[in-house]
DNA sequence: CCCAAACTGTTTATGCCCTACACGAATTGG
DNA sequence: CCAATTCGTGTAGGGCATAAACAGTTTGGG
């Protein structure tokens, strides 16, 4: 029988601890807490073995001993962050809709208490650890009373891990981007002005003449990023509603 | 009058060519093009300017007197596979549904010819050169005939963008999980099974026991990736049918 | 014509990073 | 009580981006 891919066993609390040898003076739990507020203060960059041994008072190589790789680690704080932050119960007296609604407002939240998630290279195998695996349990238990097929469920979860996943870190380097306004560079705006040509690009000059382009404020604001993922997010489940709909009746 | 971010001159073949000093035995085109080769062919891990410097037989130093930074490098590299990989010319008779379709799909075969593009982490600034602005614009003209406000309009190809994008990458990181499956780990079925307990789980490990993510084949293949696609994409598009048909009436 | 200025490519060096390895110290089963 | 096992650390190797100094090449101005 073929293993686990690492990583998985610490997950789900299936590592058999050691018999001899001293007792370890560290836990997985504490190094990947203290990983994860260093990311989450600081962002991926400046998160390394180093700076989380230093955080812990210990040597960099002491980290190895519970974990193979820096990328088990961020896998593994990837799921922690998941189970911090866990998705609402579904409230099945509710219909799917609203239920669907909240859990992926939720997950909104949760990429942006933990911005760093979405930089986290994916591992060797789809989603596996108990938080991750939760968040796609509670998104399928809002279809309990639907009459889709187990396919399309799957399909649909995964459009929408897949939409707010997407727009939640574009808004967020967006957010970068305006930071590096301060950095001396013009505003969007300005500079598609500066570049964009009436003749080669004459339906993107329309939209930057009329100044869709030029931000009042500082960045994208939390309201207008709230409107941009709502935005989408209305399309896409009344698309949902939609099928929802043609499987009831065929039902 | 504050500069523009750099890189920017390069893309738009602003740079002022050298008066003095020795003839140039290299260009940004052939730097640009030979770190495409490489990170097409491999990915970005191998990537490294000493690999890009090697491959043209010449110093790894000498690559920053055409780029600042390794950053720059990623940058010119995605703008330049937009320009390889053009988008299609919308047909302005044909509606906006067919020309937008094409445009998403002519995206999406720019994501497979180029993986690695998902994986550049974006730059100081939205995209600003040539190659993604003609994109931009192109699917903007899809929409000449309707009466869509302009916001709505960047909001619906901003929706489309980040979709498109996040189910490349996701479908690009499950293939890749098929192929850690040779490096012998089970299928994701059956770690699901493993792991997924009926209790605690419910809705998820009625899926499992369905059978839904036991692959047949090796991984996802083309036509499964293709009516994955598809399927969020129908969703996303009868969506905006809907909001097209709204500003229609209201005309 | 000639020299100084400007530019190119290379060599060298710095500072990070992950991590393989070997070691001494601690713990415990037989 | 010894041998096996485990823990934490120090050292070192290899890779990376890139700063700085330097030698060689081209050209504009006197």
């Amino acid at each position: 029988m073929p293993d686990l891919p690492p990583g998985v066993d610490v997950l789900w609390g299936r590592r058999e601890q050691a018999k001899r040898g001293p007792r370890p003076n560290l836990s997985i739990e504490q190094i990947v807490d203290t990983a994860i507020d260093i990311a989450s203060a600081e962002g991926l960059g400046p998160l390394s073995m180093n700076r989380v041994a230093e955080n812990l008072g210990k040597s960099a190589m002491s980290l190895y001993r519970y974990v193979r790789n820096k990328d088990e680690l961020l896998q593994l704080m990837t799921d922690v962050s998941a189970v911090k932050n866990a998705p609402p119960e579904p409230d099945q007296d509710l219909g799917w809709r609203p239920n669907l609604e909240r859990w992926a407002y939720a997950l909104v939240d949760l990429y942006r208490r933990f911005p760093w998630v979405l930089h986290v290279p994916l591992g060797p195998t789809p989603p596996i650890g108990p938080g991750q695996l939760a968040w796609l349990d509670r998104a399928l238990a809002c279809f309990r009373r639907t009459h889709l097929p187990a396919e399309v469920r799957i399909g649909v979860v995964m459009l929408l891990l897949t939409f707010i996943r997407g727009q939640v870190r574009m808004s967020q380097e967006i957010n970068l981007g305006a930071a590096g306004a301060a950095a001396g560079y013009p505003p969007y705006g300005e500079m598609l002005r500066m570049v964009v040509d009436k003749d080669q690009l004459p339906d993107l000059a329309a939209l930057v003449d009329e100044g869709v382009f030029d931000d009042p404020g500082e960045g994208m604001s939390d309201r207008e990023f709230e409107l941009e993922v709502r935005f989408g997010l209305t399309m896409i489940f009344d698309g949902i509603e939609r099928l929802v709909s043609q499987f009831e009746e065929a039902q």
